[in-house]
DNA sequence: GGTCGTATCCCCAATTCTTGGTATATGGCT
DNA sequence: AGCCATATACCAAGAATTGGGGATACGACC
């Protein structure tokens, strides 16, 4: 009976006040729905002041030491797989989602020995404003509680929730905007083509290309063009499929 | 018990293979929630008028005319809320995630007088991929199934992941998968860093760093940087949350 | 009328990237 | 033992980018 978990839950977060609260609800609810271990994560994307973001867990002392170094190594699938899914998704139905590197199945094989076995990982997302993930994570020698999972889905969604209530205060700055042309020549230089391509496909000057991508990297404040094609991809001011078309053919 | 319904709706998702078959699917389980009527809008992120989307639903024809009207004057709240929440959230507590203008109560009321009361709509984001919602509406003087609202939470987030994966184009060949090395000297590069910095960071040699690039790209079939950076990001290689937290904390 | 943003074009020096090679060592697999 | 993938390192030539300078023109706004 998922649903008496989920209103459990809720009216505990309702009276949530800070992010230790919310911890202690996390780990109890974890425990409650048949898993050994939680963790919850919030990035917060605000240009105006470094926020670290969030990281909720009640992982081993000893995992949890590791992971940092995965982590900060870029080396964490789970995180990846976030980027993929609207919904949780197993762990080990993640090469469903994204191409698992040996050093991700390597990760993957610590956490075991550490005593993180299977897992089950909400992913929400709010474009340009915040991306958070909640996972739920069961001892290597047991199973996921599969009849659960939908109860969980609710559950990491709320806390992710509770945990952007709490963090979020200030209103989010528009992030910047491109002209036309600078957005174009943006678009086929993230296509592959050199300024000279570009500018004969605009049927501009070289320079002219390059004073548009100069003033795009002012724009985002970045000093390559591959900051400045992320930047542009994860505001949705470009999309994959306004480029992945051109690869083959250009 | 919400659970029976998530998993009718779970395995009949399994056999769908066109949209019109999603749309029969959520049709049967909107009604079966206890709602009149569902919508659900994908948008993957193209600005090219090539792939206009997917927009499902089976509003009154009234309501639908209209709407188009609305939506075109980027004058639908729902969707203005729908990029400020995690999870689902019924219609009448959107002034809490937004600010409703004039306007935008006025549409909400006419789309009373065309038979659309309350709603839950569960909003979904993949940055730098895709946006979708997927509401469920009762008539004006129905009241909206509370009991079930997580439910409606867990159907329309496994519709929207089922409309992402039809739009999507399903025969995916699994990417080129890198090395460990390539991946790193990849990320690095995405997040703005020259060979000569990714050598000292990972304590090798420029050249060393070059040719794990050079192997890369050759795995892509790129000949930049650009396109194997947008190539791996797009199949999930890397992630935008590899690369973004890099950007303000260098 | 003056200012500002946009778009266009130009130059230049320093740095970086791309492409073509070659080479050694290690570990896994058969 | 032999083969293959991987990681490491180096060289060199030519193309491309990056960060400084400029300049002209047009339209919007106050």
């Amino acid at each position: 009976m998922p649903a008496k978990f989920v209103e459990e839950f809720a009216s505990e977060l309702i009276n949530v006040r800070a992010v230790t609260e919310l911890n202690a609800a996390l780990s109890c609810a974890a425990v409650r729905l048949g898993f050994d271990h939680f963790a919850l994560s919030l990035e917060l994307r605000s240009q105006s002041r470094a926020s670290p973001g969030l990281l909720l867990h009640d992982y081993p002392e000893e995992w949890a030491s590791v992971y940092t170094g995965f982590d900060l190594a870029g080396q964490d699938p789970v995180r990846r797989a976030s980027d993929k899914s609207f919904t949780g998704f197993t762990w080990d139905r993640m090469e469903e989602l994204i191409p698992l590197t040996r050093g991700d199945r390597q990760m993957l094989s610590v956490g075991r020995e550490c005593g993180i076995g299977d897992g089950y990982t909400v992913p929400r997302h709010l474009p340009g404003m915040a991306r958070g993930t909640c996972s739920f994570v069961v001892h290597p020698r047991n199973h996921l509680p599969h009849r659960l999972l939908a109860a969980a889905e609710i559950i990491g969604a709320l806390a992710l929730s509770c945990a952007l209530a709490l963090e979020e205060e200030e209103p989010e700055s528009p992030g910047p905007v491109l002209t036309d042309r600078q957005r174009e020549c943006l678009l086929w230089t993230a296509r592959g083509k050199t300024a000279a391509e570009t500018a004969m496909i605009l049927g501009i000057g070289i320079e002219t290309v390059n004073q548009h991508l100069k003033m795009s990297r002012e724009r985002y404040q970045v000093h390559c063009k591959q900051a400045l094609i992320v930047s542009a991809l994860f505001d949705g001011l470009i999309g994959f499929s306004d480029i992945i078309r051109w690869r083959g053919t250009g």
